[in-house]
DNA sequence: TTTCTAATTTGTATTGATTCCAGTTTAAAA
DNA sequence: TTTTAAACTGGAATCAATACAAATTAGAAA
């Protein structure tokens, strides 16, 4: 798997295309995405106030809401009702422990695909899909 | 669409059958589900508290717990973090509502085999899938 | 039936995530 | 620069959910 960090610059270019303006805590909170999982808001608030001491925790929360309106990050639903986020890259899905709080992402353009065209052929009256998301419940070996 | 009502017999037994005690508050909750879509567990709370005042909220709590851990009751998870919940039924997945909270279930066996042949031919390394849950997101029109 | 006990419920206190809000600061446009 | 709308801060408030110790009760056993 090859990991490829993105520069303060390309990073600060995505936040002011998105119409927003580039401050230090949006730059970090989104360099934390770089080195964290599907973290909860107070995971990324602790590694953002390693660069930014007196940050607060109000910030966090208020620049997440702000990247989940632009469509730069998702939401990521669990068990157990804590918020998880994650940094939008292609379209996955995610596998879920069943036995921890473990989440990890889950690409398929294939399956993608077949959802995609059976959905186009099976349309379901009344709802209009706009993303198909799968939930693997298992467990990791 | 048929609607059918569950007796209090069938849902007591369906409590004992877990080896659980059939309490007025157990049987109340399962209740409740047949008349509640995805509630919360203070709708819950609510609802049978008009059945049984002085009802706990910590005793829904509890309830819905112990429901969940015998396989009676599915959590589902929601955009905003507040949980919900699912009276089991057949297996099912759930549509969301991009604009709103609203969440239905969506039954579709032949979709189910598609999922399930298709993870018979492509395991996963290091996971052992147990469940798939589908999320749609869209509007509902 | 009555007794007994572990399971269940209750109620209050508490936690913990998240939001609200009013005041201060700041990015970036003019 | 200057300006100002946008963003940030911090403390208080909210709300879902949990902890816990005491009271009650379902249902097994006598």
């Amino acid at each position: 798997m090859i990991i490829v960090m993105k520069t303060i610059q390309e990073i600060a270019k995505s936040i002011s295309e998105s119409g927003l303006k580039v401050t230090p805590q949006r730059v970090a909170v989104m360099q934390a995405f770089e080195k964290l999982n599907h973290p909860r808001a107070e995971e990324i608030y602790k590694e953002v106030y390693n660069s930014i001491p007196g940050l607060s925790p109000t910030t966090v929360y208020n620049i997440l809401d702000v990247l989940v309106n632009k469509g730069i990050v998702k939401r990521v639903k669990t068990e157990s009702g804590v918020m998880r986020y994650d940094a939008v890259s292609d379209h996955h899905h995610h596998m879920y422990c069943l036995s921890s709080d473990r989440v990890e992402d889950f690409f398929d353009p294939e399956l993608d695909k077949i959802l995609q065209e059976y959905f186009e052929k099976k349309r379901i009256d009344g709802f209009k899909i706009e993303d198909i998301k799968l939930q693997l419940m298992g467990k990791f070996e």
